[in-house]
DNA sequence: AATGTCCTTGACAGCGCTGTCCGTTCAACG
DNA sequence: CGTTGAACGGACAGCGCTGTCAAGGACATT
């Protein structure tokens, strides 16, 4: 175990206060470069680390960015953390990950963890990003937080997300530009705001082309392969279906898939299937899947930035909230429709 | 945001002083019942939360367990820190998840986290369970760790595990007694300690039912759908073919899957395939993958008991290690042998 | 030359808690 | 009845750092 070494042994190595290596690490101004230079000397030389616990007791910044989750895939869940600890770790920052248990009481869970930890601020992931008693548990604590694809009340605190609408409106473009006039859709989880979203985005394109929508085409998933299995077997039940599934996420759409090739229907000869969010497992079936790629470690990064850089919405002023840029990527579930 | 209140509005309430009310939340011996009755009632009624910073800085602890992982598969990872999670709450300890790159230099991540944030503890999940520079580095600093099923050197440090041989003894077995004689078996990823285990229960099994491994039979995968997919197109090429694949994990064996979907194989009429691991993947195909479930939140959740309990290795003493218990899940994807 | 202003630096007091050490009480013992 | 030691409670000194405040020096202004 190597020796405990403290701010102290960086001082007298450069011959300077305490303060003034304080004020080093601390990139404050009013260093004179030369003493600068020295303690950073020092501080390589003795390969010095500031003690986190001792800084956040002491200032006012703890290092800490929680990340709350309760999402069912864990490779969104993934990519969340990765794209957080990039921007974190470059800072100093660490990331303290709290799954939240929503079929339990989340006060319990959330008031505590934000007393004795106090972080300098919060991701809050889907479905949470829209949660009432943890939005309002972080207000009361005034933990600064940043929500990713919120689904309302968006002027209530800063958010990242990228444009769902317009996403499921050029998925369905896609669709239609094959030909697909017959188009089936299955919407997302409705506590997700971004569900909603993606729907209008597929009804506007629909409109757009002047092409009807059945009511018979439209289904209600949970963004569980299992509901999409069963939204799936509803759709493509009768003797009359529809060319082309485009369901609202990645692990929906597999489970139409499953159907398809149960069923033994060609995809994409005979079958068109779309998802989103290109999760891994959008590259685990055969046809791969055609899909929107999310910018989650993007969004995730950028939400940690805005924590960092210590967001704090002016009485007035718009939050600085992000709009990341997506990407239709077309794998080979999706083709032209059948004459 | 709610006022601070500090271990001295306790002692005030509670008419003591502020080292029996941290001996009370520290469960300390040597109070009186009534004493300690005041002084939770006072903790209660004025909601107090310690500070986890002052008591890292003050005392031994830090109440930070750490989780590394470098691990390409989500759900795992998210396994690990949701199993993790669960006992470190109850302790008031938090989890700081770490992914670690291991194309990259790895002292310079671990080394400067590991002086900043003093942990406590820190689970390693595989690979980096025998990574030499993460295992040397944790010494030197003198933080204790638990391995996840490592693959060697069992004795330098306590581990969570489960009988991977057996399990793939047993998983070979079944099998077998579906009437297989020809099986392929593809390995996993050589960093992994598992990977070896499994593939000498495999070998075990064969061996005692007195059948043939045949050196293009098996082949050697890394984990991922991609080499499972390539080794299965080698293993499925030629016009004799193994009548089951069993893939070392389910990654890859949702590649043999996808290829046996694209030459029209029925699974498991004419080729039967098993995978291991039960990740969420293992359902999100048609038919559903037999398995092996590993018991991942189980074995983290263990790791961090070893942790929070001060896992301290006696000299000479065998450290506290553990295995846990396994269970294969015949699911879809096997059958009996074509005769 | 005197004055004002900025820049640079350091002394010092905690942050909220635990570890150490010591004093007190009280029961059981010789 | 005095003695001993366990049980119990408290005073105090930091843990390693940052915030505050003020001092000293450099430089520009009058």
């Amino acid at each position: 175990m190597s020796a405990k070494i403290t701010i102290h042994d960086v001082a007298r190595e450069s011959g300077v206060s305490i303060k003034t290596v304080s004020r080093v690490l601390n990139r404050e101004p009013n260093v004179k470069a030369d003493t600068r230079d020295r303690v950073q000397a020092a501080v390589a030389a003795l390969n010095y680390r500031p003690n986190i616990s001792a800084r956040s007791l002491a200032g006012s910044k703890a290092y800490l960015i929680g990340v709350f989750f309760d999402n069912p895939s864990p490779g969104y869940v993934t990519d969340v953390q990765l794209g957080a600890i990039a921007r974190c770790r470059q800072e100093g920052y660490h990331l303290i990950v709290e799954p939240i248990d929503s079929t339990a009481d989340v006060e319990d869970q959330v008031a505590p963890m934000l007393a004795t930890l106090r972080m300098d601020g919060v991701i809050l992931t889907p479905p949470l990003s829209d949660h009432p008693v943890v939005l309002a548990a972080l207000e009361r604590e005034g933990v600064p937080y940043v929500r990713i694809a919120p689904g309302g009340d968006m002027d209530r605190a800063p958010w990242v997300s990228m444009d769902d609408r317009l996403a499921g409106y050029e998925m369905t473009r896609h669709l239609i530009d094959l030909g697909h006039k017959d188009i089936g859709f299955i919407i997302g989880h409705p506590d997700h705001g971004a569900s909603h979203r993606r729907h209008q985005g597929f009804i506007d394109a629909m409109r757009e082309a002047g092409l009807a929508i059945r009511d018979d085409r439209v289904e209600q998933g949970w963004f569980s392969f299992r509901s999409g299995f069963e939204a799936a077997e509803k759709l493509l039940g009768g003797s009359d279906r529809p060319t082309a599934i485009f369901a609202s996420n990645d692990d929906m759409a597999l489970g139409v898939m499953a159907v398809a090739n149960r069923m033994r229907l060609d995809v994409p000869a005979q079958l068109s299937i779309a998802g989103f969010d290109d999760t891994p497992g959008a590259r685990i079936t055969w046809p791969q899947l055609t899909t929107v790629r999310q910018p989650i470690q993007a969004m995730a990064g950028a939400a940690a930035d805005m924590l960092m850089q210590g967001v704090e919405r002016e009485a007035g002023a718009p939050p600085p909230s992000r709009l990341l840029d997506f990407e239709l990527v077309v794998r080979e579930s999706t083709g032209r429709a059948p004459s």
